[in-house]
DNA sequence: TCTCATGTATGAGAATTATTCATTTATAAA
DNA sequence: TTTATAAATGAATAATTCTCATACATGAGA
């Protein structure tokens, strides 16, 4: 059976013009490279070269082989360099997870400068999970999971990563506007847009409607931000979002914001990883990436 | 460095799901492998698997050389391949030179038997030389060379192929014919067509109008044998070439066919190749159909 | 919670393979 | 011829790979 050795030897051969001369470049002598190839040659029953004076002339096989060994050769020098990169952790792929709507954005911020700072890591973000989040975390089908529920788990870790507030955000036409905090009947006759998740996981009914036994006139769901936004700009409902997020609208669309109760609703958004991951460079550059985020998002109007 | 043995081993870790299973297949024990695959670690100072309970899950180091594994192995193993069939003979590939203009379509009818006979040999012919038919089959720029003058020389082997009669080809409208023979004399009235080539290699003029001291009133020089002879049925000209090619022509052209002097001009077409590829298969076997493919030849008309 | 079964890791010694050294053979050049 | 250069080869040695025995880790089942 061909291997490597095989391979670079009549490379070299093919280089230096003689057995003598690849011997030097291989580092080894002579005789092991007339040895070894012999072998072959014996193995596969062909001839390679024949002696012709004393040069080397190779046979119709042995050309083969030679176009094969400058194909395949530098294909494994190719796998060396790169193993050498995922030795100095320069190389890798991390995916991510993200069980919160409107931290998209969010993360956008995040991943910028994570690509810039990792040049060979690659970011895979997934949005949608057969089994949740933690599921996928638990299959390695992604590293991180960003989520603004973070679930006790043994052997996965949760790390705060930033406080945001969630507000009520109302046109500027609407009758709520101007209110500087809400209560859950003041919500009655409203049309409320959420993004479509279970309810059991919208923040605006478990910690606020629900309790005061409340519900919306309406509850519609849409996909984007952008668009919820425009509908809630034009006076078609009112939504929850996180207040950087509102803020980033507030100046180019007529919306206002309200604090949801008395001292407002205030969340964490967490990163989970796999504990074993503890020392992974990539995770942890990540998490600092993203604690650092969190500043630069606007504060106030 | 990685080699062979360890794309092959994780690739059966990836079809077995173990290192024992790998390690059955290989025909080697789990702790060869453990060993082998460890060395490699340590020497790239990466992990290539991770211990998940009692499976081995890869990391993406080892996804990454997994994946290098499905694609370089089965080259490797076409290699295995094709060099089997180098060793059976079955692979290869003859250089054919022609110093003969007349017999490439004698040739024709030896290739066509040859390429079905042996499916893995290619055959190129060459029919222009730099320095010469022999000095191209010296330099292994060709591997047969077939031609009417063979040269002795030590390491050349010459083989006579089948003999034939040259002739002179006129046309049923030229004064001269219905003749059986003719004489040099008989020429000079004459336009002599002829292949482009020294006249040094023509044998009508060697062997027959300059021992004579007789020249053709006109000297024209054609390339292609079907041209020529058109010519020397409008009765432009004759032409001297191999009876068995006239023949052929015979049939479908209004020309005549006259010996060259009393007994004719005999010759042979001879298969060189050089000496040390005696052993050849495929040389010997393009000899034998060239021998016989003389019988198939048209003899009279 | 304690076996039992299964799978990987590892050290030491055995087995195998690769490499070198010393020669031989062949050939081109001086 | 002689000399120099290059490949092939046999025997001895060096290096490596592999196996055995065993430790360690984990999941399943009593």
């Amino acid at each position: 059976m061909i291997e490597k050795i095989h391979l670079s030897i009549l490379r070299e051969i093919a280089r230096g013009g003689s057995l003598t001369a690849a011997a030097g470049s291989l580092n080894l002598t002579q005789s092991a490279l007339s040895h070894t190839m012999k072998k072959l040659e014996r193995q596969c029953n062909i001839n390679l070269w024949l002696k012709d004076g004393r040069n080397i002339r190779l046979t119709e096989a042995g050309s083969y082989l030679l176009e094969q060994a400058n194909r395949l050769l530098p294909q494994f020098e190719r796998i060396d360099d790169t193993l050498r990169q995922f030795a100095d952790n320069e190389k890798g792929s991390l995916g991510v997870g993200m069980e919160c709507h409107p931290c998209y954005q969010w993360l956008l911020k995040v991943v910028q400068p994570f690509l810039a700072q990792s040049p060979g890591v690659d970011i895979d973000v997934k949005q949608r999970f057969q089994f949740g989040g933690m599921a996928a975390l638990f299959n390695y089908d992604i590293d991180l999971l960003i989520t603004p529920d973070p679930i006790n788990k043994e052997s996965i870790v949760f790390e705060p990563v930033f406080p945001y507030e969630l507000v009520l955000v109302v046109s500027q036409h609407s009758k709520l506007n101007g209110l500087s905090q809400i209560t859950p009947a003041q919500l009655s006759d409203q049309v409320l847009l959420t993004y479509p998740v279970e309810t059991a996981r919208l923040d605006i009914f478990q910690q606020f409607l629900l309790p005061a036994q409340c519900m919306p006139k309406l509850h519609k769901t849409l996909e984007a931000t952008d668009i919820i936004l425009q509908m809630v700009a034009a006076n078609r409902g009112v939504a929850a979002m996180p207040k950087w997020l509102a803020l980033e609208y507030a100046n180019s669309l007529p919306i206002h914001l309200i604090r949801l109760g008395n001292s407002g609703i205030h969340k964490h958004i967490y990163v989970g990883y796999r504990k074993q991951e503890k020392l992974n460079k990539h995770i942890q550059t990540f998490i600092t990436l993203a604690k650092s985020s969190g500043a630069a998002l606007p504060a106030e109007v």
